[in-house]
DNA sequence: GCCGCTGCCGAACGATGTTCGGCAGCGGTC
DNA sequence: GACCGCTGCCGAACATCGTTCGGCAGCGGC
């Protein structure tokens, strides 16, 4: 990871889907060295992929809450049965493992008020390992992409 | 947004950088119509963008944390002076403003515990707003696309 | 000083994005 | 019920882009 791997990720950071002369061209270097650069960056893992950016208002989803759930044990294999069914569920964006007084935050998005409530009640009572929850609503979630800094392995 | 719009949210959602011809062939329509119904999902804001999923380890930031802010007085003017200047931290990756006992949810990304520890008790002292700070380290985290219907508005 | 290696370049070719004219299907109107 | 206008899809044409590959310059080792 050099100067250029980390001008390169800057570049694909602030959109995924810029094309690759642009990037080069940004960069300053040949279209041929940032195409090399950028495949090397995807086989080293580097790159793992490029997601779309979807409004989930638009999508019929405006509400997000965050959901912190103590699970009883919280062993290996309370932990990650879990997490693998949570994960699963069409109502979740996104799942964080966490330490502190609960084991999970759960990251969802539904339709109104209602269906999350249903969703804390009914799913996630469901599972007998789960011992508390707390529910945050989220008034608004903002993302940033990291600063990219080179670094030398 | 029919189900032809669904669909092509729902290809491109799993690789944003999926050529149109790709997703034309998947979703069964010609390139030149994909085309046209990708740029009106981009022009009413359902497609926001396409971010690059970055290995974070590699970038040399391996700890995450979510650190649970307070702040008082939970004014319009301090939540949105607090917001405007966590976000633009570069250790910052996400921040959720929520309901609960605690007004932020902060999502840093650093090189290790020690700089998340300076994080905490030198960045987020510097505000006088800032009440409380609770800190989790996360532990893992999962990050899944939204299931995506056909909405009629 | 020579040699081999690494990384970058630029041209060539195939694939892709993008535009545009045309047409089919559908609803509304008289 | 026939006409008309509108909407959305198609496919061809052209510009742009991704991808490959031979070559070369710079550098480090022997």
């Amino acid at each position: 990871m050099d100067e250029l791997d980390a001008a390169i990720l800057r570049e694909l950071q602030s959109d995924a889907r810029r094309s690759n002369r642009d990037v080069a061209a940004a960069v300053g270097v040949a279209p041929s060295t940032a195409l090399e650069r950028t495949r090397l960056l995807r086989d080293r893992g580097v790159i793992r992929g490029a997601t779309l950016d979807v409004d989930l208002a638009a999508v019929g989803r405006p509400v997000q809450a965050l959901i912190a759930v103590r699970v009883r044990p919280p062993s290996r294999r309370a932990i990650e049965a879990f997490r693998d069914w949570a994960q699963a569920l069409p109502e979740t964006i996104g799942l964080f493992v966490v330490s502190g007084a609960e084991d999970f935050l759960l990251h969802v998005a539904v339709a109104d008020n209602e269906a999350l409530y249903a969703f804390v009640i009914d799913r996630l009572t469901e599972r007998a390992e789960v011992a508390d929850v707390r529910t945050s609503v989220v008034y608004e979630h903002l993302r940033r992409p990291p600063r990219i800094d080179p670094v030398r392995p």
